[in-house]
DNA sequence: ACGGGAAGTTAGCGTTCGCTAACCGCGGGA
DNA sequence: TCCCGCGGTTAGCGAACGCTAACTTCCCGT
C-alpha cells in the first residue's frame, strides 16, 4: 500500500501523518496501546482528539501502519544487505550493525513492535507477522552460513535471542550512542560465535 | 510485607491469591495491563468479576504484588549465588543459569515485568525499581570481576543486553526446554566474554 | 470573487471500564 | 445450635473510552 520510509524523508505528502505516528509511537511505548487515548495522541501533536480521524481511519489503523512500516523497513534493509555479497562473517556483521542502528535511532518503535503485536487487527497482524517471519529467515540463513554446525531451530532461537539483546536499547541509555552501538555489536557477534 | 515465593510452594494461606496472580500474569502478558478487564481475570479462575476484591485491594494491587514478587525472587536468587563463592567465571555462569531457568519457567512473568513497569502505582514502581536496581548491581559486579577491563557503565549496558537476550524466551519456543536453556547460557556467556 | 475541499473544532452517542453496594450460602468454632 | 465471617453473587454508578455528527475556518484554483 503506502511507500513507507522510517528513518527520514518521505515520498510525498506533508507530515501530519508522520508527526502523529511518531507521537503515537512514543505514547504507545510508554503506556501501552490501551493505555493511550485518542485525545492523548491528538494533544501530543497539538490538535485535539477526533481531528486524528482526518488522517487515520481508526486508532487501530495508526498502530497497524506503524508496525507495518517498521517490519517493512527491517525486511528491506535485511534483504538488501543479504543480497550485497561478502563473506558470511561480513554479512552477519552488517545485519547486526543495521539492526543495532535502527534500535538506537528508534527505541520507542522497537518497544512498540515488541509489545503490541497482539493489539493489531487480525489482518494487520497477519501482514506484520509475515514480514517479520521473512526478516527472521534472512537472519537464520546468515547465521547458519557464518556459524557452521547449527540446526535451523537453533539458528532461529539464536536469532530471536540476538534480537532481544539488541532491542534492550530502551533500557540502555547510560552509554553514548556510539559506544553503545559498538558494544552491542560486539556482544551480538560474540553471542553468535559461541552458539556452535 | 508479604513473604513471596515464586517457583512453587508458599508459606501459608491457601491458593486463590496465587491462582489469580498466575492467571492475571498470563492475561497481562498477552493483552497488556489495560487490555485486560477485571471480569477477564475473574473468568480465568472461574469466579466472576468483582469477587477479585475479596483478595486484592485493586487491579493495580494485583500488578503491584506480581512485579514485587518477581523482583524479590530474582534479587534473592542473585544475591544468594553471589554470596556462595567460587571463581568469577563460575559466579557468572550461575547467574546466567539462574536467570535462564526463571525465564524458561515463567515466560509470562518475564513479559509482564518487561512491559508493564509503567502501569504501576508510583509507590509500587519505586519499590520494584529499587529491587531491580539491586539485582542489576549484582550482575554488574559479577561481570566486572569476570571480564576485566570493563567500565561500570559498559558492564551495566552489557547486563541489560544479556537480560534482553535471555528474556527472549517468550518468542522462543521452537526448541526443547533443555536445549534452549543450554543455548541461551552459551549465547549469554559468549556475549559477555566478547564484551571486553 | 467565490466555491469547495482539507483540516480543525465541540457536543454527544453508546459502550466498557474499575469499583462499590447489597445480598447470600455455608462451614466451623463458642 | 447459633451465628458470624469468608468468599462468592448481581446490580449499578460514574468516568473514560473510541468514534460520529455538525459546524467552522482557511487556503487555493478558476
Amino acid at each position: 500500500m503506502s511507500a513507507n520510509s522510517l528513518p527520514l524523508v518521505n515520498g510525498a505528502k506533508p507530515n501530519r501523518r508522520e508527526q502523529i505516528l511518531t507521537a503515537a509511537a512514543e505514547l504507545f511505548a510508554h503506556h501501552g496501546f490501551h493505555g493511550v487515548g485518542i485525545d492523548d495522541i491528538g494533544a501530543a501533536v497539538g490538535i485535539s482528539g477526533p481531528a486524528l480521524y482526518r488522517h487515520f481511519r481508526s486508532k487501530d489503523a495508526i498502530l497497524g501502519e506503524m508496525l507495518n512500516s517498521i517490519s517493512h523497513y527491517l525486511l528491506e534493509g535485511g534483504t538488501k544487505r543479504a543480497a550485497a555479497g561478502g563473506t558470511p562473517d561480513e554479512l552477519l556483521a552488517a545485519l547486526v550493525r543495521f539492526h543495532v542502528d535502527f534500535a538506537l535511532d528508534h527505541p520507542s518503535l522497537i518497544t512498540v513492535q515488541e509489545r503490541n503485536l497482539a493489539n493489531l487487527t487480525d489482518g494487520d497482524r497477519k501482514q506484520v507477522r509475515a514480514l517479520q517471519r521473512q526478516y527472521v529467515e534472512v537472519w537464520v540463513r546468515a547465521i547458519r552460513e557464518a556459524v557452521p554446525g547449527l540446526g535451523e531451530r537453533q539458528a532461529r532461537s539464536a536469532a530471536h535471542a540476538v534480537f532481544g539483546l539488541i532491542n534492550s536499547t530502551p533500557y540502555n541509555r547510560h552509554l553514548g550512542d556510539g559506544a553503545l552501538a559498538d558494544l552491542l555489536c560486539r556482544l551480538a557477534l560474540g553471542a553468535l560465535s559461541a552458539a556452535g
